[in-house]
DNA sequence: TAACTTGGTCTCAGATAGAGACTGAATGAC
DNA sequence: GTCATTCAGTCTCTATCTGAGACCAAGTTA
């Protein structure tokens, strides 16, 4: 309750800078690691460092186009560290951030309300379609 | 740094589970309100309940298409509740549900952390963008 | 009488995501 | 010696998704 005063606070201050996805720090931020990638890659992440095939065993069904291009999208943010062994055959290793573990705690406290709430959101959803 | 160990195990335990979106909380619902649209429509509603116009002035550059469909998903997960009063010109008013408002608080902490680094953010990809 | 409001839906074009073949050099199995 | 596999991607093609904007019906305002 009291959370939701303050984040509707934090709306309207946005709203008075136009919602400018440059200055915004939801539009600018969660836009792009609030995909259904980025956070998943995080928590993968948050255990240690990690190589490029072995982020793919981890998360079969994220094509390798995807995998590339979001950890690209988290190196450039700078939450994610990239770091390539010349050798044959490569061996590139990826790691969070200090900035990027940082990101940890937030991220716990939505995925502990994801965890709490996802059987109440899933009743809800079976709900609608049996009215359906 | 332990919300980071947190989250590792977390992750570990859905592999397990082989990151079923259907018991992975992760996948089941960040998939879908880790979008572009519905974080931003959550903080909107945090302010109070609005009409569908009124959210379409709110937040100009969302189309009525993806406004109509994100509040629909909202509906569906039992975070927002769609009330119709049959008058012509009709008169819908979107609020939080309990569950809804109970998502502001970890909603609130990744704004938060997003608001913080977001400078830092901005500026890695500078740096980025300069070395390319 | 004409224009505007309500909360959408519809269609079409453009952007985006996913599946899967392909790369090139080294290593392992046979 | 030869074939298959591994590494970290890239490339292409298709399928899905998104956005822009026209359109709706009924009432209210100018």
């Amino acid at each position: 309750m009291d959370a939701c005063v303050a984040l509707g606070a934090k709306f309207e201050l946005w709203q008075t800078a136009g919602l400018n996805p440059d200055r915004c720090p939801v539009r600018g931020l969660l836009d792009q690691i609030g995909d259904r990638w980025s956070t998943l890659l995080l928590c993968a992440l948050a255990v240690g460092p990690r190589r490029f095939s072995a982020l793919h065993r981890l998360i079969p069904d994220i094509s390798k186009r995807m995998l590339t291009q979001t950890l690209r999208t988290l190196e450039v943010d700078g939450l994610v560290h990239r770091d390539v062994q010349p050798t044959v055959p490569p061996s590139v290793t990826y790691s969070l951030t200090p900035l990027g573990r940082s990101f940890a705690g937030p991220l716990l406290g939505l995925v502990e309300w994801a965890e709490t709430h996802f059987p109440a959101v899933l009743q809800t959803r079976a709900q609608t379609k049996r009215a359906a």
